[in-house]
DNA sequence: CCAGCATTCTACCGACAGGTTAATTAACCG
DNA sequence: CGGTTAATTAACCTGTCGGTAGAATGCTGG
């Protein structure tokens, strides 16, 4: 894995346990054995996705007694939508031509990808 | 890597070489030599990244003789854009709360380095 | 102090990612 | 056809990932 902050972002959002437990942390805080509950793993395995996590920042944990309280850190996910901004010019613009795409998909020869304007 | 489509969208854009790509074709089409020209890299290497982005949807190629045009496909980026929608709120919602936060950060806490207003 | 619970650490495994070089395909041009 | 260019495929190496099992740590409550 890289070092830079937005790759272990990705890497860490791109396995859709580690996604479940976002979602589910999206809603308040849980204890690690409470996150660990819907899935048919190992509580080790659970502990693992959840440093992968930690670790890129996307969670944080809290000791409370024999506990850890888990709750989900909004930076890395802000950083994400900020880097996506990069795109929202390209997005929005593609998504004004798809109708244009559509139709000039009958055959399936050049579309019209030009750009010259 | 897993099947599903989003963890191939964020495990393909979990490299900086990849994502660098990807911010090329933002401005437009190239070639594979053109997009590999700015990495010390082998072809073959920045092939593989390709073919990493072109499985995970995110860029499609032409054939125009012997080149390959490369072109950024909008649409899972628009994917993740409504993935990161469902946590649009709880990220407003931290963000609100970001000075009270802060007022409460006298423990020795990782400092959430966002000071983005 | 001891028993028990929550969690992590260590060690290990198979599979895959990321990179290389060498060989191959495919198209152009003379 | 033969040579050149663009790009991929093949084979290989190394490191990391996702998962397991088992031991260790740390806290609580009697």
């Amino acid at each position: 894995m890289q070092t830079d902050p937005l790759s272990a972002t990705f890497a860490a959002l791109a396995d859709p346990t580690r996604r479940a437990i976002l979602a589910r942390l999206a809603t308040g805080e849980a204890t690690v054995t409470e996150l660990a509950a819907p899935f048919s793993m190992s509580l080790p395995g659970v502990s693992k996705h959840l440093k992968v996590l930690e670790v890129a920042g996307l969670v944080s944990k809290d000791r409370d007694a024999q506990w850890r309280r888990c709750r989900l850190e909004p930076a890395p996910l802000r950083d994400l939508a900020t880097w996506l901004e990069f795109y929202r010019r390209f997005l929005d613009e593609s998504f004004d031509r798809l109708d244009d795409y559509l139709n000039a998909l009958q055959q399936p020869k050049e579309p019209t990808d030009d750009r010259s304007r």
